[in-house]
DNA sequence: ATGACAACCTGTGGGC
DNA sequence: TGCCCACAGGTTGTCA
């Protein structure tokens, strides 16, 4: 479910109501998660108060004065408030119980996702992350210089997290189509002035996504339980098939990629 | 270094 | 209604 502006849409969920409590009682039901959760997580967590929040690629991380929290959301996780009496369900595998009367509550039915407890902040699996698509340093030179050397598809590179982060399946898709360019292109054979486009919309189909809440799909909401708007914006994503909404004259084509789907227009991308 | 692919899980939707 | 299969938003690790 979640890529990056949804993780960013939860944080922002949850920030002003977490930032300054303090935690009461953590429930860990389930440890079984993508790396099992560590055995003194409740003892880590308890008792400290919340600084902040942040977000790096796709993973969310609350800070406390005594170190932090590493959350991903994996395929199907999210991570919401409710109010402490709000009886638990079926895959609702930690509930960390705050002095404000309510639950940061972790969901998450596949349990691809992950939580660990960081002492200073780094962790081997923020190492070796590419920029964060929303920063400068994501830009249409860096991106061309990186693709010089990849013959894989550009779909299957913009996805690469060494290259930069936070591009999933859906947004490649809808990045792709925005740019005019064919997902099953080689990297190294797209040329510069095309990075500048597929950069741009890059930033801009996450940025918009952000803000209207993510994308919902199936069923996600954000941290304050609200659902995402960005599903209505879709223009190749789970078309396939359909009419292409620029050209309005081709059919959108499906084809699969490392095993993900691809939804592009054949005439429009190219 | 790159790339192809299996693996980790459960839920859902389509076809029969 | 039920069964079986294919597929789903992500990432890591292994092997060629």
């Amino acid at each position: 479910m979640p890529e990056l502006p949804e993780v960013e849409t939860t944080r922002r969920g949850i920030q002003p109501h977490i930032v300054g409590r303090k935690v009461t009682a953590v429930t860990v039901r389930d440890r079984r998660l993508r790396w099992p959760i560590c055995d003194d997580l409740e003892q880590r967590l308890e008792g400290a108060s919340v600084l902040t929040t942040r977000r790096r690629a796709k993973y969310l991380l609350i800070d406390f004065e005594t170190g932090s929290l590493l959350v991903h959301l994996g395929m199907s996780g999210s991570l919401r408030l409710v109010a402490e009496n709000e009886q638990p369900r079926k895959h609702d595998h930690v509930d960390i119980g705050l002095d404000n009367g309510f639950l940061l509550r972790y969901h998450d039915p596949r349990r691809f996702g992950s939580m660990h407890w960081l002492d200073d902040a780094s962790h081997m699996l923020l190492d070796h992350l590419g920029p964060e698509p929303l920063s400068t340093e994501f830009s249409a030179d860096y991106l061309y210089r990186t693709s010089r050397k990849r013959s894989a598809p550009v779909k299957h590179v913009i996805m690469d997290a060494k290259v930069v982060v936070g591009v999933g399946n859906i947004y490649a898709n809808e990045a792709l189509f925005m740019a005019g360019i064919r997902p099953d292109r080689a990297a190294n054979k797209v040329s510069k002035a095309r990075y500048e486009l597929l950069v741009e919309a890059i930033k801009q189909v996450l940025a918009t996504a952000i803000e209207v809440g993510g994308t919902t799909l199936r069923d996600f909401v954000g941290g304050d339980g609200k659902a995402g708007y960005f599903a209505q914006s879709l223009q190749v994503y789970g078309r396939a098939g359909e009419l292409c909404k620029r050209c309005k004259d081709q059919t959108l084509r499906e084809i699969r990629q490392s095993n993900r789907s691809t939804v592009f227009c054949p005439s429009c991308q190219r």
